[in-house]
DNA sequence: ACGTGATTTTTTGTATACAAAGAAAATACA
DNA sequence: TGTATTTTCTTTGTATACAAAAAATCACGT
């Protein structure tokens, strides 16, 4: 793997793990020293961060580490249920054992990470369990739109975890059943069955992190979501 | 307006008019030349295009126009009419009156070329009319499914579309009906006939195009799936 | 002290030179 | 003649130098 790609990769995993903070100023000539590469392919690098939504880029100002405000929640929210339902149908119906091996073992490692509670391997080894239900998918429409909307599912979940609290440890605990229950339908390939079990692992993540969001005065319309949340 | 921004643009709109035919090697330097740039900022456009999906790079071995093979078909066909519905119905939801009256010009640039009968002119008004309705969604995840269908469609279009046949320009009439019938819909706010109305258009471009065995459409309305385990 | 404007510094954008990989052509050999 | 191998050429990838824009600093006047 060239040192361009290890860097893509590390910078990927860095904003997702939220080691770089959603809003951060992106330096070329410090990252391109960190990385051991001149700006030049760096600067490419970035370009290709932008066009997957990890970072945005403006004119003589340089990059960001994408933001993260109440408004992509919103929308978020509105979308999130559809697309990975849709790819999780997809999955049941084209994926190949190979892949399945790899998703039983990105459970095994969600698991873990579960026992452990940190939140930041919960929501990576999250984000590569659905990661590897899209390449199952094969789909490269609903792969753009389920990528962005893991950047964002990845880095939310993280920021309304909280570890003392009881009730999230209940939730990851369903949520590690819900896991088993898609790859079962996945293995069986039963596609309504692994949409309607997404739907239900969809509501745990949104109540954890709009329960949040809930009290918050801003976000009004977020509660006007309620009773109809995906209203598709 | 910067001389690279111009050089993406004309390489987007190249690309959808089939003028760079799909899976034309890119050469940097006689581009870089064409548009006035050195190879430095031409790589960084085509990296932004293939971020977007108009182009693939692979290393060392430089750009192509992204490819279209029957494969690919089989995925567009199951995808766009769920993903086109949804953005319609956003668009009926959140768009602003500045925007429908610029949906309003894009339909009449259509109109005109429909009379035409160019396939390509009426090509990149449609891409233009489907462009605006995805700037009216006003949600990135869905841009991001769409934007890419929208390369596919604007090319198929142009691919299956045959001046001579009375039957296509029967097509078309119908089309730009449909095209007012939405912006009428998107103008009441109706979301829910706007939904109706896209599916209709575009099991209209569904048939012009249809030479090959497709499969069935993904769920529109993904709740409906809800309970029904083996209706699929 | 506070804003305002000029100057310095930092950072981004671009061009060019060179290195490395790949493709094409020419040569050698069976 | 056909194939393998070497050589040449073309194309891509990277580093560096310089230009241009933005940000930060400083100086000045009120």
């Amino acid at each position: 793997m060239s040192r361009k790609d290890a860097c893509f990769d590390s910078l990927v995993t860095r904003i997702l793990a939220m080691d770089l903070q959603p809003g951060l100023d992106l330096d070329e000539a410090s990252l391109a020293s960190h990385y051991g590469l001149s700006r030049t392919p760096l600067r490419e690098v970035l370009q290709r961060l932008s066009g997957a939504g990890y970072v945005t880029i403006s004119e003589n100002r340089g990059a960001k580490v994408a933001s993260m405000d109440i408004t992509v929640m919103r929308v978020f929210f509105q979308t999130a249920p559809m697309i990975y339902a849709n790819v999780m149908q997809l999955a049941a119906r084209c994926r190949t054992t190979a892949q399945l091996d790899r998703l039983k073992d990105a459970q095994r490692a969600f698991k873990s990470a579960g026992l452990e509670g940190e939140a930041q391997d919960m929501a990576l080894a999250n984000h590569r369990f659905h990661a590897i239900t899209l390449e199952m998918a094969d789909n490269p429409y609903l792969g753009a739109a389920m990528n962005r909307l893991l950047i964002d599912h990845t880095r939310l979940s993280q920021t309304f975890y909280r570890p003392s609290s009881a009730d999230d440890a209940a939730l990851v605990a369903t949520a590690i059943e819900q896991h088993d229950a898609m790859i079962a339908a996945i293995e069986a390939r039963e596609g309504a069955l692994a949409i309607d079990l997404t739907l239900q692992h969809w509501d745990l993540s949104r109540d954890r992190m709009e329960r949040f969001v809930r009290p918050d005065p801003l976000p009004v319309d977020v509660l006007s979501m309620k009773g109809r949340r995906h209203a598709f």
